[in-house]
DNA sequence: CCGAAATCCTTTAGGCTTCAAGGATCATGG
DNA sequence: CCATGATCCTTGAAGCCTAAAGGATTTCGG
């Protein structure tokens, strides 16, 4: 409000070096690149298949793990809460996509895994959503993706590192 | 099914040429990076101001319209349903950070505007979101940084485009 | 062996998000 | 004038997601 504070904030700023807006503007131009790809496929995979993208990325999961995943394993490979496989999985199981074994060694455990229909249905997602995906990204040139990807990664390391060094 | 289907679905991607594998793993890069750094702003959100995202972007635009925003705008903005501006509206009206305020031409419509604790909420949470995305971005080089900036801004383009095309 | 702690999964409450439908108001053409 | 259609916002149903608490089972130290 007074004429301070309001230098103040600037100064904050400037202190903190040119970066500090920069940063900003590169966070928010990656968050809604993602955002747009990620609404679009969402949309189709909606209109074409009716489904959900969590549903397809669990279908996925399981694809990749021929004898099935514990609810537990699911939780941490798609980086969501333990309840939240509970109700997904009720959903697929009820559509007959996916089924529950219990696990002999461990009475608390089950494992999931598709069904031959779950099977089915995801190689017909999964092959249109590849296509969906070349298809929004075909207009970078080979350099551009190549460069594009060595940037994402050093940024996750980099993002990895600041996150485990805050959270110690 | 039959082998002809096989080869059908193989030659398909082959005939697209190497780009539709490249671009998948580009996707899911991309994806994870900008997962990465929302879940841990996300968390921070929580645990240092007890809100969340949506809440802190709808704070955002109000900051930046001093007369106020109509439902409809902010829906826009934020590329959200309506009902979604209804119901995060009302609790934040609720907790008291904006207020709602007739509009005299047009009885259906009505303004939302922060309310003076609003604003300083904001103005506490928005110094805090731009430190923290300075220091996730921070290890990046200011030449990365550039390039990342200029691919994106490709990206997005491209994106744009094919949306546009495949949608007409 | 046995009790405490850890692990596994589920449940519950609450917020976010969408789609679809509905009520109120405005604008327009007849 | 007024009926029709458009626009604005809200509501309702359903799915996604989290944090926190709870029940069942396993593990492990004593």
């Amino acid at each position: 409000m007074t004429p301070d504070t309001h230098v103040d904030a600037e100064t904050a700023l400037d202190h903190a070096g040119p970066g500090h807006k920069d940063d900003l503007r590169l966070w928010l131009r990656l968050l809604s690149c993602a955002r747009l790809i990620e609404a679009e496929i969402r949309r189709r995979l909606r209109v074409r298949f009716d489904t959900t993208l969590p549903r397809f990325d669990f279908l996925a999961q399981l694809e990749r793990a021929p004898d099935g995943l514990t609810p537990g394993d699911i939780s941490r490979r798609m980086m969501v809460t333990g309840g939240n496989v509970t109700g997904l999985a009720a959903r697929l199981e009820e559509e007959g996509l996916i089924e529950r074994r219990a696990v002999r060694e461990d009475r608390r455990a089950v494992t999931l895994r598709l069904t031959p229909a779950g099977r089915r249905e995801f190689a017909r997602q999964s092959a249109a959503h590849e296509e969906w995906v070349a298809e929004l990204l075909g207009g970078l040139s080979a350099t551009d993706r190549a460069a594009l990807l060595r940037l994402l990664d050093r940024t996750r390391r980099g993002v990895r590192a600041a996150i485990s060094e805050g959270g110690a």
